[in-house]
DNA sequence: ATTCTGACCTAGGCAGTCTATGTAGTCCGT
DNA sequence: ACGGACTACATAGACTGCCTAGGTCAGAAT
C-alpha cells in the first residue's frame, strides 16, 4: 500500500510544486500532484485538501499565475506557470531545504551514503 | 543571528531527541536542546514550548523514562533515558526519515553531492 | 533573607496537512 | 438531447506540532 501521510513533507509541498513547474513547465494541480507521486515512487500522495490550498498560497505570493486550458482528455483545468518571483523563491527555498537537511543529517550522525 | 524558526524540522524533533539520548546517554531537556543546537551549528534553536511537549509525548509513548538528578552546577533536572521501545522507535523513525528524504531529493532532482 | 538563575511547565496561537464533502464542466452511451 | 460518469477544482473543520508568552520552583549566590 505504500503511501505515507504526507505530514512527512510538512512545509516542503510548495517547494515541490515549484520544482515541478520548473522542470516541466505549466501544469495543472492534479498534474503537479501526480508528478510528486511518481518521482517519489508513490510514497507521497498529495491530497486535494493540501494541494489546492498550497497552489492558492503560491498564487497569493505571486509565485505562480494560471489560466484555464484543456487537458489532453479535453477537460478544463487551471494551468499554473512560474513567475519570475516564483523562480527566485524556488532557488531560495531549495537552498534552505538543503541547509536544513544537512543539519539534520549531522544531528542524526548520518552520512551521504545512508541517504543515497 | 542565524537560527531558524525550527518549523524547518517539523515532525523530526522527537527523532532528534531520541538520537541524542542514544549518542550521549541520559540527558535533561535543556541538554538535549543544546545538543541539537550545537550539532546544527546553531541553526536549530529548540524553544521550550516545543521541547517539553515533545519530551512529554515521548514519555507518554513509553520511549523514555526520567528521574530527578542534579546537573553539574547543582541544579535539579529531569534526566531522560531511552527505553527499549525508544530504541526501536529510533531505528524505525530514522529509517522513515531517510526514505522520505531520499524521495524529496529525487523530486527536487538533487544528488547527494548537493546535500553533502 | 533576598535575589538570581537554571530547569521545568502550559495555555493559546498559528500554519500546513488531511478528511470529508460539494460544485461545475466535459465526455459518452443511449 | 439527456443522464450518468468522470475529472478537476474548491473549502470547511479536524488535528498535529512548533512557537510566543507567560508562569512555577529549587538551589546558588550575595
Amino acid at each position: 500500500m505504500g503511501g505515507v501521510r504526507a505530514g512527512s513533507l510538512y512545509g516542503t509541498l510548495e517547494l515541490l510544486i515549484l520544482k515541478g513547474l520548473e522542470r516541466y513547465g505549466p501544469m495543472h494541480g492534479v498534474g503537479a500532484a501526480d508528478h510528486i507521486a511518481q518521482r517519489s515512487q508513490g510514497l507521497f500522495k498529495i491530497e486535494e485538501g493540501s494541494l489546492y490550498p498550497a497552489l492558492h498560497r503560491l498564487q497569493a505570493k505571486g509565485h505562480v499565475t494560471w489560466e484555464w486550458m484543456k487537458t489532453e482528455e479535453g477537460k478544463r483545468a487551471k494551468y499554473y506557470e512560474l513567475t519570475r518571483s516564483g523562480r527566485r523563491a524556488l532557488k531560495k527555498e531549495l537552498g534552505s531545504w538543503v541547509t536544513n537537511t544537512r543539519a539534520i543529517l549531522s544531528i542524526l550522525d548520518l552520512g551521504l551514503e545512508d541517504v543515497g
